[in-house]
DNA sequence: TAGAGCGCATTTTTT
DNA sequence: ATGCGCTCTA
């Protein structure tokens, strides 16, 4: 298909700052990736254009998109999220920066965790922080570049004092960790760039193009790191849509987007309004609900595809009868062809899923849900994951506590606290005590003194060195070690299947990870990026620390989707529904008072219809389930908002039976039953490693029938390649002639070898 | 120290 | 409804 005019012009924009506004499906991606491509023909080195993107997925995909018509020169883009691409530039400006170079990424579960130790350390006046709260703030003062001292100095009453010393302490925790937060990742380059200008003069001059995807999306921070970036250049090309600006919450700033021409003088705005994802009356609704907003530059989507079917608007009883109608329409539309990929269910809150997924289940439609309780989010993986940090980096103190006592190993809170307090007064980290100091645990009680002693031996065997050991195997380690399955069995019999198969599926995870690196020659150059050998513990743990849950959707399941509406930006499907358009759902209830907040939520609900190709269901219900009782709803402000001649009302009169509100319904699901759908109806991807690793024999390595199979080669063994130089056996594939040999190289990574030929030498 | 039992807040959205 | 943190008992 050709570019339109508007399209052709943004791809061949020559030199100088460029605002492309781009209405919901107008091919805002095929622009950015047709003018990376046209770049790099005319000439461009790939590794001098910069690309934002606003998921690690949609980096991949361009990337891919770009492998396709460009070859491996594509690799060498610089291609990422802001996140990912400011850790790229940390590894290499570590020492500048002054943190470790394989530091560690705190999330927002950890972030809590080591705030509600600073908390309680700092003994607060009753309560006045939690760690959420104390989270927020401190997020706020770093996208503002506020450092702990600054603000000790200039706090504003008691309060903010307050929030200085938990700022400061919690600073202290991070470091002594080896720690960063999420923010940091962002904040910690861009105040290398303020600070030293040499470092800021050699990033800007990287670079010859700088492109930005989702430009409506960014906060201050992340424009400040744009406009160093592309400070030497000035060839700054960011493509955007104010109309989808759903992330104020976290700080995204439409200022940025609506003032971007003023900002940059002799800007050229190019607008994309033609779509070609949706039918007219999909438009005429987007148009019609987003037109009520007054924060906006304004334009109007229009599309050559005239014909289509209304948009349906439902009214129903409650949230199960949405879900059920829901599921039956799904199920008359899709049972033809089996086809679920091409619908989705849209909600405002993930706690919506729970009657969708027990309707779905009930009409045997699979589905998958994105997002939720994400797979690295769950206990159990984070606790394998905490292990495996721990095992790492023994000071990184929230992990170790984490797994202190987790399966229960006789270390209770007062052993616990204990510990905290040697730690103090000995000026060390807990876990550095118990793997690098044993003799002084001696000073605590004797039978607890000899558990910890336990743990930490048992820690530091994990691994002898992390940054070379393969992933894979230091985890198959822990399972040996740790009766952590078995830990699983004595909870309730419901979970604990899933979770094994979760602890299996971050085993697979980690070992397609492993085979990922495998096919990969990495380049020098990418190594510095990097951190430990290639297909290491190391290497794992800082690739997973920046996984988000879109980013594993993967294409090839057969199933619906039912994702909430932020993770649906970016993504179009056949079929829409959109459920729960209800006041104080969407709208949001904590968002309404604020006209600007209003407005964001409108954009959400633009988001969600704007997603369907062909056909568009929005649903609302007269009853929901709030916090355990039903409660009286009313449709959303939005559908009044709706241009009545293309729509198609449907259950209207439902609103005025008289039963319509009953005092109270009985939840008539079989309680507790909707888990056990969940289990089963979840496809998940396996991870977030598409690598292809269907040739390996995964199964677990069997140390004993190795050493018999070849005495020379046997799993563990150190070994010494003429050019690779010496690494560790990982694993024997085959045999006799045929034996082929996975190596653990110390500085290379895994390779996979015929034995026979390799010429490797024992040591 | 661990597990049971009770009261309480929780649900907005995520790189 | 559920999950967490707190208290109390074995």
């Amino acid at each position: 298909m050709q570019l339109n005019p508007p399209q052709q012009e943004a791809v061949d924009h020559g030199a100088g700052p460029c605002l492309v506004i781009a209405g919901a499906g107008s091919g805002k991606t095929r622009v950015l990736t047709n003018r990376i491509e046209r770049l790099v023909i005319q000439g461009v080195a790939p590794w001098r254009i910069l690309g934002f993107t606003f998921t690690n997925k949609a980096a991949g995909e361009m990337r891919a998109r770009l492998e396709a018509s460009l070859g491996r020169v594509a690799q060498r883009l610089w291609l990422g999220t802001f996140h990912a691409t400011g850790v790229r530039i940390l590894r290499r400006e570590w020492e500048a920066s002054g943190i470790d170079r394989d530091f560690n990424i705190y999330d927002a579960d950890d972030q809590q965790a080591l705030l509600k130790r600073v908390i309680k350390g700092l003994s607060l006046p009753d309560g006045s922080f939690t760690p959420q709260s104390a989270r927020g703030a401190i997020e706020r003062l770093k996208r503002s570049l506020v450092r702990p001292e600054q603000l000790t100095q200039n706090a504003d009453g008691f309060k903010e004092a307050q929030l200085a010393r938990v700022y400061k302490a919690y600073e202290d925790g991070l470091r002594r960790a080896g720690a960063l937060d999420f923010t940091d990742l962002i904040a910690r380059p861009v105040r290398l760039f303020e600070e030293d200008e040499e470092a800021a003069r050699r990033w800007a001059e990287r670079f010859d193009y700088v492109l930005v995807d989702e430009f409506q999306d960014t906060n201050r921070l992340q424009m400040r790191f744009i406009e160093l970036l592309s400070a030497a250049c000035g060839n700054l090309f960011v493509v955007g849509d104010d109309d989808q600006s759903i992330y104020g919450w976290r700080g995204a700033e439409v200022a940025n987007i609506l003032g971007f021409e003023k900002q940059w003088d002799g800007c050229k705005v190019i607008r994309l309004e033609q779509n070609y994802r949706s039918t007219q009356p999909i438009l005429e609704v987007a148009n019609s609900v987003i037109s009520h907003n007054s924060a906006r530059k304004g334009k109007n989507l229009w599309t050559a595809q005239k014909e289509g079917e209304k948009v349906q608007v439902l009214t129903v009883l409650d949230e199960d009868e949405e879900a059920e109608s829901l599921a039956r329409r799904i199920r008359a539309a899709g049972s033809k062809d089996q086809d679920w990929t091409r619908f989705a269910v849209l909600y405002r809150t993930h706690a919506q899923s729970r009657s969708l997924e027990a309707s779905l289940g009930k009409y045997r439609i699979p589905y998958r849900i994105i997002g939720g309780t994400r797979f690295y989010d769950r206990k159990e993986i984070r606790d394998m994951l905490a292990y495996l940090k721990a095992a790492a980096n023994p000071a990184d103190t929230v992990s170790l506590l984490r797994i202190l006592n987790t399966p229960p190993r006789g270390i209770g809170k007062t052993s616990e606290a204990r510990l905290l307090d040697l730690a103090r007064r000995k000026e060390l980290e807990p876990g550095m005590l118990l793997t690098a100091f044993p003799e002084f645990i001696d000073e605590l009680p004797a039978a607890a003194a000899a558990r910890m002693k336990d743990f930490g031996k048992m820690l530091v065997s994990l691994s002898s060195d992390p940054s070379k050991d393969a992933a894979p195997s230091v985890l198959e380690r822990l399972l040996q070690k740790v009766p952590y399955l078995e830990y699983l069995q004595g909870s309730d019999p419901e979970q604990s299947a899933t979770r094994k198969e979760n602890v299996e599926e971050l085993v697979n995870a980690a070992q397609a990870f492993f085979e990922l690196r495998l096919g990969q020659s990495v380049s020098d150059e990418e190594r510095e990026d990097r951190v430990g050998t290639p297909g290491s513990l190391v290497d794992f743990l800082a690739d997973v620390a920046l996984v988000a849950d879109v980013d594993s959707l993967d294409a090839g399941a057969n199933a619906v989707t039912l994702m909430t509406l932020h993770n649906a930006k970016g993504l179009e499907y056949d079929s829409i529904h959109l459920t729960g358009v209800e006041e104080g759902l969407l709208p949001h209830a904590m968002s309404i008072g604020e006209d600007s907040e209003i407005e964001e939520e409108r954009r959400l609900f633009y988001v969600g219809v704007t997603r369907a190709c062909k056909r568009l269901v929005i649903s609302h219900a007269l009853n929901r389930r709030r916090f355990g009782d039903t409660l009286p709803a009313s449709p959303s402000r939005f559908l009044n908002e709706l241009p009545e001649e293309w729509v198609q009302r449907e259950g209207e009169e439902l609103a005025h039976r008289v039963d319509a509100f009953p005092q109270r319904r009985q939840s008539y699901s079989s309680s507790g039953n909707w888990q056990n759908r969940r289990a089963g109806g979840v496809t998940r991807a396996p991870s977030s490693f598409g690598g292809d690793w269907n040739d390996i024999n995964q199964e677990t390595p069997d140390y004993e029938d190795m050493s018999q199979e070849d005495d020379k080669l046997r799993v563990g063994q150190r070994v010494m390649h003429p050019s690779l130089g010496p690494g560790t056996v990982h694993k024997l594939e085959g045999g006799g002639e045929k034996l082929r040999v996975i190596v653990m190289f110390d500085k290379k990574g895994p390779r996979k070898l015929m034995a026979r030929v390799a010429g490797l030498k024992p040591l």
